[in-house]
DNA sequence: TTGTACGCGTTATCAT
DNA sequence: ATGATAACGCGTACAA
């Protein structure tokens, strides 16, 4: 018939919700879009619903959201990309089972393969080091970083950079960090790398890399033929951009499903998984190839599990 | 002290719940982000929760989200990108204030200049006309639409070139549909058009360009020097792509946030705000000058408001 | 099997 | 002013 029941009555009477909190920093950036596609989808399909805040990477905001989730008796929490000391997090979720994808608190970078149960992260190490590989075996040997933000990831993937070319060829390279919305300043980007390029610049992210790529154009430097440029989260745009751009998929939205579901497993009872890793993978596209040119004989030079990533 | 109001239970006495529905097709996409940040940062202001379902732009996932939000008794509801009958989810929405941002309900099309109270759309029709005026002046005269998905607002904007192209210069443009994600395949988009090619081709969004600038390219083709192409919507790759993209601003994230504003006024027993079109304002980049090289030179050819929306 | 009563936490009302 | 009480709608437990 008509009858609709009232979660409100039910939640009270039940003492759950049947709701997860998501928390991320900002719903209009790709990466964090796909996080939360995937989380709506998993917890959808387990009866979840969810109710989203955006935290704006202000540990402030995050705070008080956590509050409204707390207040609202969420029966799990994720937070994605979290600026806050876990510790804290925790805390403050109360008796809420509490995931974090992601976890960005600065001093966490020294400490991220001991992260405890609840966690789940991508391997940034493993995406910079196959991106050092394929571009030392490219011939490249001046590097350069540039990063954004103050993120734990950020201090990672610059440390790995390092540490990569001390062993592998005894040299160092420069890094530039600018503020973590500086991708929107292609002008600023391009100048805080100065005037001496170097061969190979490894990016944060594909948002910076592809701003970068701009202001180098503005200034009439050419990717890849002056300088090879790379990327790291495979954004839809990285496939499609001139020229496309060699980066790392991180699976975002798996990444996302995967939180969610764990909170799932959690709220049924389940312990909280053990710390994650999330595999990565490299793409070559023609940001790192010397030879490309915008001829037609440019296609195809994608490598085939990239193809399945543009979809 | 510690104490924490339990929302259940005020919910259940208060018959309200601070919470409002936000139903949109897909969290990844760049507009549809917007609009949910904004959305969520308005709501937020006036003391709401928002709980967020993907509906994937389809009618049998937005009548199950409208149950969701029916059952969990949000306060209001908003469903951005509707492809269902207006009239069928205001009924299904039962007594919840409904607010439809961009109504893309097909037979909609002809009948966008007078729809009922509670929804915002752009102005699809002048955004079109200020893109031909501009190709117009250029001197281009042999036209091509490249359009995506059943929506209304694609049939509008294909519609209002026609009547411009016959209004202004006595003359048919070819007009190719694709499906709503061909965006994703920049070589089917570049093939739709076929070996002969138009002067100028404008495209149903930002997102269906940048995809046939790429399939263009891929076959050699070069964008603005064979043909100028054009976009919708001003998404922030839009402003850093190659060539930069002449297009559409369309304030996606204002459009969330009068939505909820809409939604809260609504609660507070004012009467539903009458159907609202919304300013777009075009911005000229490389894609349409026809003198644009990759070389320095190009810098600075962007009109002085666009600057302010590469936020 | 069908029915009835109680309690979840809050707030509004009413009596002191 | 301060404190006791009822009702919101559902689920469960127990009785018939």
């Amino acid at each position: 018939l008509e009858y609709v029941p009232n979660a409100a009555a039910r939640a009270l009477r039940a003492r759950r919700t049947r709701t997860l909190g998501l928390l991320l920093p900002d719903f209009g950036d790709p990466v964090h879009g796909q996080v939360a596609a995937g989380f709506e989808q998993e917890a959808a399909l387990a009866g979840y619903s969810v109710m989203f805040v955006a935290g704006g990477a202000d540990p402030a905001n995050e705070r008080r959201a956590l509050q409204v989730f707390l207040e609202r008796s969420t029966d799990g929490v994720c937070i994605a990309s979290c600026s806050m000391d876990p510790g804290e997090a925790r805390s403050r979720a109360g008796g809420m089972p509490l995931v974090i994808a992601q976890p960005d608190h600065p001093p966490l970078a020294r400490r991220l393969d001991r992260l405890p149960e609840g966690t789940i992260r991508t391997d940034d190490a493993s995406g910079v080091e196959q991106v050092v590989r394929h571009l030392l075996a490219s011939g490249h040997r001046r590097f350069g970083y540039l990063g954004a933000g103050a993120t734990a990831s950020n201090s990672l993937r610059s440390a790995t950079l390092a540490r990569m070319l001390r062993e592998d060829v005894g040299r160092r390279h420069r890094a530039v960090n600018l503020a973590g919305d500086a991708w929107r300043s292609p002008d600023t980007v391009a100048a805080a790398l100065g005037a001496a390029l170097p061969e190979a610049i490894v990016c944060y992210d594909d948002k910076l890399a592809l701003s970068l790529i701009d202001g180098l154009r503005r200034r009439g430097i050419r990717v890849p033929h002056d300088v090879v440029v790379t990327g790291f989260d495979d954004i839809p745009f990285a496939a499609i951009s001139h020229p496309h751009l060699t980066t790392v998929v991180t699976h975002a939205a798996d990444m996302g499903r995967l939180a969610a579901r764990t909170l799932v497993n959690a709220i049924a009872g389940d312990a909280l998984a053990p710390a994650t890793v999330l595999p990565v993978e490299l793409v070559i596209r023609e940001s790192t190839l010397p030879g490309a040119r915008r001829t037609p004989g440019d296609m195809g030079v994608e490598r085939a599990p990239a193809a399945s990533n543009v979809r």
